[in-house]
DNA sequence: CTGTTAGCGCTTTCAC
DNA sequence: GTGAAAGCGCTAACAG
């Protein structure tokens, strides 16, 4: 509204000591009995709390923080994109959990960078957060480092760790597709490929083409050159349907993709030119998004528990602020999801 | 990791004071050096960006904050609920924004509550925000006065107003369903039907309804009674499918719902019973989720700038923060997707 | 039960 | 070009 003001936020908020005032009370009397209700008379406590009604006082968090006992609430939560259904599945359930104790989640979108998680770990933390939840468990040195020294409660998610940096919440990315490949081969298909989005940025789907791999190896099945999809964004299903040549190209019969909108694409783009899908061209997905129960054929795919990762990770961050018993770390179940585009 | 410590936030990160210890000048160059490195000697300024290095200093903003002069660089975006892919396209085209300027979004979720968005607006006025961004254009009067009071920037979004808090970018709901309306007239339907979600707590639902009823008085064709969805949350499959016999009892030809999700759940049970989509019943939605082209029939549906709607709010707090010239009001334009679910 | 004093980490004057 | 002093709004510690 006044933006051009000379001081930035000089904000027309009455401070604590305007309440004081109005209540004809010290300051200390306020800052008492907004924080401990008891260790003030009730008449005096009455009178304040008449006086922030009055002011319409919202206390300034900002200086709490600074004057070294109180917390500043904010929980930080880096995720690739929020564009993807599936990380704010986490967040929301990161936000039910911890809202009802007075935090707030601050986001931020790393889009699957490790420099862009690097400058926003510093520039969050520049801002005195009580925790951080962040998506994955590798991180640069820098990342760690900072982390480390800072002194703040981590939770690392959707990937198990023997090196965390404090907690973890995940599940194993290789064993799930370790477990879908060999499902896929149960139901008779010989030659199935890999598909992903690009492995280099997101380690989750390079710990998926490590379980794809292990369990052709298992099987004595081949493993086929595997096509990655270029831009590390959100996979759309213009990029499943693209991708489609080129993996039929090397007689594939069935196609396991790192995301239910690759697979999707794929699934349309198959059934357009004919192809006959389980049949002659087995689809499975991961995520179990929306869109996996909508398409028909329905697609076969990976359930992974993205909400649960978040009320997981709010719950460990409360028990290490509030000091209650939590364990560090807690692996939360995938489930394979047979639906009819598979035989 | 350390929880249990004495004091909360007893952080391990360095102080100005130690970089200007390790550099061997005073705190108050350390702070020149870092905001304006022209007044700094070359010499000087290299000694203290090496001790920055060394120490792995972290500005805190929070006692920038403090005082006075230094902004917070957080922006507030309060949405119904992240769920909703459509706010989260919102969001993260504020994020874009304003990321590279160096602010930061903290999200809350308000789950279509006013009371909770009062509430919201509170806790995060606490952090002393640079700028709002909400949804809709109505308030709670508390809500209004605490932001009017607040001095801070907001841009109300998804809707217009004629008595904006300060800022708008946003489109006619009521037109949008207007025109979804007559063009389901004039492709030959007659009863038309119109299914929203709790159009009680939530504002856009209750304009589009009268978009809807405005197309059709103007047409002289039957408003048809108005089946409304219970639960104030995000859409589900379920839900549409739900509320199709309902609608179907009162003879509909066409239905035209507030939410391609409902729409695509409908449109699914429509054709398990075998009812001809679009022959004998058309089905509109609302947004232009991916989900509405990926059904078989295509959905059609109403186009709404999502995306656009965050970038150009980033842009109006921009301006509004660096004093730049920007109209305090953006209209965005939806558009109507024609596709198959209708003659 | 209530008030006084000091200080959190930084920035803005004003001196040097 | 650099330093010293004061204060932002709040809370902890101690006094009364």
């Amino acid at each position: 509204m006044n933006a051009s003001s000379d001081k930035p936020n000089a904000s027309a908020l009455p401070r604590m000591a305007d309440v004081a005032k109005a209540a004809g009370v010290t300051q200390m009397t306020v800052s008492r009995a907004l924080r401990d209700p008891a260790k003030v008379a009730p008449g005096t406590l009455a009178r304040v709390r008449a006086a922030v009604a009055e002011t319409g006082y919202v206390p300034n968090v900002v200086a709490g923080v600074l004057s070294g006992r109180s917390r500043s609430r904010i929980v930080t939560a880096l995720i690739p994109t929020i564009q993807h259904a599936i990380f704010a599945d986490t967040v929301t359930g990161l936000s039910e959990v911890l809202g009802p104790h007075g935090y707030h989640v601050m986001l931020g979108e790393t889009g699957y960078r490790r420099d862009e998680e690097d400058a926003l770990i510093a520039a969050f933390l520049a801002h005195r957060p009580d925790a951080f939840m962040l998506t994955g468990v590798t991180r640069s040195p820098r990342g760690r480092d900072l982390l480390r020294r800072s002194g703040v409660p981590v939770v690392e998610t959707w990937e198990l760790s023997r090196t965390p940096l404090d907690m973890v919440v995940g599940y194993s990315n290789e064993d799930a597709a370790h477990a879908m490949t060999r499902y896929l081969a149960q139901r008779g298909y010989r030659r199935i490929a890999f598909v992903s989005g690009p492995s280099r940025t997101n380690e989750r789907a390079r710990r998926r083409e490590l379980g794809y791999a292990r369990a052709l190896r298992e099987l004595g099945l081949p493993v086929l050159p595997i096509p990655t999809i270029g831009a590390p964004s959100v996979p759309t299903l213009e990029e499943g349907a693209a991708v489609l040549d080129a993996v039929l190209a090397h007689g594939a019969d069935a196609i396991f993709f790192t995301s239910d909108v690759y697979a999707v694409g794929a699934l349309l783009a198959a059934q357009a030119r004919g192809l006959d899908v389980p049949g002659a061209l087995g689809i499975a997905g991961f995520h179990d998004l929306p869109i996996a129960r909508v398409v028909s054929p329905g697609l076969t795919t990976v359930h992974v528990p993205a909400h649960e990762i978040g009320v997981l990770a709010g719950r460990k961050i409360l028990a290490s602020l509030t000091g209650a018993a939590e364990p560090k770390k807690s692996v939360i179940p995938f489930t394979l999801v047979p639906r009819q585009s598979t035989r």
